[in-house]
DNA sequence: CCTTTTTCTAAGCGATTGCTTAGAAAAAAA
DNA sequence: TTTTTTTCTAAGCAATCGCTTAGAAAAAGG
């Protein structure tokens, strides 16, 4: 979706990144399907041609907005990877998310699980494979940190990366719905164990 | 939606609760959302006047099978209650939960939980509220389960009850989506240290 | 300036949504 | 059987869905 163009004559009253942006909010917090085309013309502040030229579709924009929200999930993520605290950081991480994952008082989870969640794993293909790809990074990151630990034999990192990649789906849910207390409890407790 | 009427005329043609165990696969598998009137009229074999004179709307259909659903999950939840086992008993309602969630190969996770995840906690009030009242249901009998262990003091219960409740809630999304060998995985170690 | 090329606005496309309704069909009561 | 009352079929309601398009507006090149 560049100006790869010999000749540009009227220049784009917007700017992509910024719209872009909008519109992860607005899927964020509403779901796929419950983000209208609609809903998106008034969140961007663009016109519904001006959406469909840049993106191609609902679902194109929205496979712009996974990568918009794996962005700005980049910032925890760095702090993770640059941790060498093993278990530690995970741990941080979870916390860093809950944070990360409320704006204005509005808790929406992890945009990632939540669509993985709505559509089910059998709906569209080339979407779900992005998603799965995110989710495989994030458990190839768990499973580095577990390695931080010497003591962890390879059958311990297999078993407990994915305990701790379930643990985070969970957290996608209860960080929506549990009181702050409640959170607590449950990331101190799923660090207990370890 | 009974027939308390003085006279009654012709009879229905169809068993309610029938109809009712019909749409509440289909809810579960497609999502609220995700299921059209015009679906639930061919799954439940009914006309569409039908289903709106039985149930009022498409929400008041859906309540019912919230209830249906509840009643299909007693036989695993009474399970439970009979346990004498504390945790144990808790972990094998978690594997029952994976055999109880699957059906012809198709994963569903929990009803209840989908539901939540689709609409958001800020939705429909009353719908909100009744599937929290479930929620609350399988906390309180975790926190019994957990009490059968002489040796966990008040606040271990808390916050036990708390993390339990909440890898239930990752338990059916990570039933959507991992391999079995991954599950269980991620249930034995959640069990593995408390 | 004028021409060219693109972006914009605004209307509208067919399909689907939840829901309603008129009238035929059927079964119980008289 | 006839009447009464309800359930059924099937059509259709306004609203919304994702998406398209005709034509006006605007900006760059000549």
């Amino acid at each position: 979706m560049q100006n790869n163009h010999q000749q540009m004559a009227r220049s784009k009253q917007y700017n992509e990144q910024e719209v872009i942006e909008k519109a992860t909010a607005l899927f964020w917090e509403k779901g796929y399907e419950g983000t209208s085309v609609r809903m998106l013309e008034k969140e961007m502040g663009i016109n519904q041609f001006s959406i469909y030229a840049s993106f191609g579709n609902k679902r194109g924009l929205f496979l712009e907005c996974i990568q918009c929200y794996k962005k700005r999930l980049k910032g925890i993520i760095s702090t993770l990877e640059a941790s060498k605290d093993g278990l530690g950081g995970i741990k941080q991480y979870f916390y860093d998310f809950v944070a990360f994952s409320k704006e204005n008082g509005i808790k929406k989870g992890c945009l990632v699980s939540n669509t993985v969640n709505e559509l089910g794993p059998d709906s569209d293909a080339q979407l779900m494979q992005e998603l799965m790809k995110f989710s495989g990074e994030i458990h190839t990151l768990f499973r580095d940190k577990l390695k931080q630990d010497p003591t962890k034999d390879m059958e311990t990192i297999e078993r407990q990366g994915h305990y701790l990649l379930g643990s985070m789906l969970g957290l996608s849910l209860v960080s929506k719905v549990f009181t702050q207390k409640q959170i607590a409890d449950y990331i101190e407790t799923i660090f207990s164990n370890l």
